[in-house]
DNA sequence: TGCAGGATCAAACAGTTGTTCGTCCCTAGA
DNA sequence: TCTAGGGACGAACAACTGTTTGATCCTGCA
């Protein structure tokens, strides 16, 4: 018993109450308005912590962008992997093409469900893929032995295709993913009236299957 | 003859030269570094104009911004809507899904195209889309009435499909789209090891064209 | 030629930014 | 009980932000 509980909250490993406050503070301030648009001083305030408590938990204001993006992008690259090797699994190592893409597209969605406190590490990786740090587009593009697992396993599925096509293809995938984001879901509902309804996930899920598994059977 | 010969650049409509100026700097460090990410010294600094022209002409950097992205997206815009109203033209009204979906992919992918000075704006646009202000958030948000002729002539084209099936899978096909950044680029040219080659244009879009295809007639 | 007025300029403004500096608190170990 | 040290604190720092000001230039027009 050092002095603080264990907290309920996600980023907690440990270490001290302030330091995950912060994280916490500045994950949820970082996906909702944006990197630049979010000052230390929000963050502390929102945390309820000191202003120096940022640089001396974590050296600076970019270091804890990127741990929080670093620690988000390793669990969703993981519980990826993990549905990957299932399907694996079930299938004598050739799973097909929609199983993988399950394994693609059903990690984020599901971590995006209304009520999960996941929904903002979400929102937070998709952000981080067009307003991140060059460090950070440097991990995303460079570190591509993840995508690589699913682009072999696309290749396995379906041999008959050049290589280049299903590169190009599992690329409209991620399109197709890095495009929820609340003010995309806000167009949609506008656009169909109101005849969308983003928090049936598994509908959602089923419906990105259906569209990506046709389009990689052309 | 006033002073200055027509500009060949793109945002010349007769004004002045230091605005021009000033437009397509704006434009270019916004497209490559983001909106927050430059001020307006980097501007007027990479436009050689006098610091204050930004606030004289524009009325303010959030102002300049705003018109960038207005002047542009209404381009985008015409120019899809130029070939949607084209594909209704060569097919009595009622263009099959790949006609219309060209009519929504072509415009921006063909300004992509590496030579041309519309790549920036291109860059802008998808930009906008994430990093934006408020105010472009919400004209994004708020005016569908463009997005909605794809979505009554898709309707028109399979009026099998339940309504909300197309206004999804149009959702998805806008996020193959809006992937198509520079990084989402490299990335893909590092896991492929060189095998896409994204100057091929015309190449790209039929690929799109398949993949979104097939996913439509599903 | 003289003059209005738009355009450009250097300079300064007030506010915000990320970061650092001593100081104080407060608990774990001697 | 005393003390060493990690943690939290208020306060200040220097740099940078967008914007404004007033003077100066220059051109088109009378």
């Amino acid at each position: 018993m050092t002095d603080i509980p264990a907290s309920h909250d996600a980023a907690d490993t440990g270490e001290a109450a302030t330091k995950a406050a912060v994280f916490n503070a500045a994950e949820r301030l970082f996906a909702l308005h944006g990197f630049q648009n979010v000052s230390v001083r929000d963050i502390t305030s929102e945390a309820g912590v000191n202003l120096a408590s940022v640089n001396y938990h974590f050296g600076s204001k970019d270091a804890l962008l990127f741990e929080i993006f670093r620690r988000r992008t390793a669990e969703l690259n993981r519980e990826r992997a993990r549905m990957l090797h299932e399907a694996s699994d079930n299938h004598q190592g050739r799973p097909p093409v929609r199983a993988i893409l399950e394994a693609l597209f059903a990690p984020p969605l599901r971590w995006a469900a209304p009520s999960l406190d996941r929904r903002i590490s979400v929102q937070f990786i998709i952000r981080a893929r067009s307003e991140g740090t060059e460090e950070m587009r440097d991990v995303l593009v460079k570190d591509v032995s993840h995508l690589a697992r699913f682009a072999d396993a696309l290749i396995l599925a379906r041999p008959d295709l050049p290589r280049e096509t299903i590169y190009w293809r599992l690329h409209f995938c991620l399109g197709m993913i890095h495009n929820n984001r609340f003010a995309e879901f806000d167009r949609l509902h506008v656009l169909s009236d109101g005849a969308t309804r983003e928090a049936d996930i598994e509908g959602l899920l089923q419906r990105m299957l259906d569209f990506a598994e046709a389009g990689f059977l052309a």
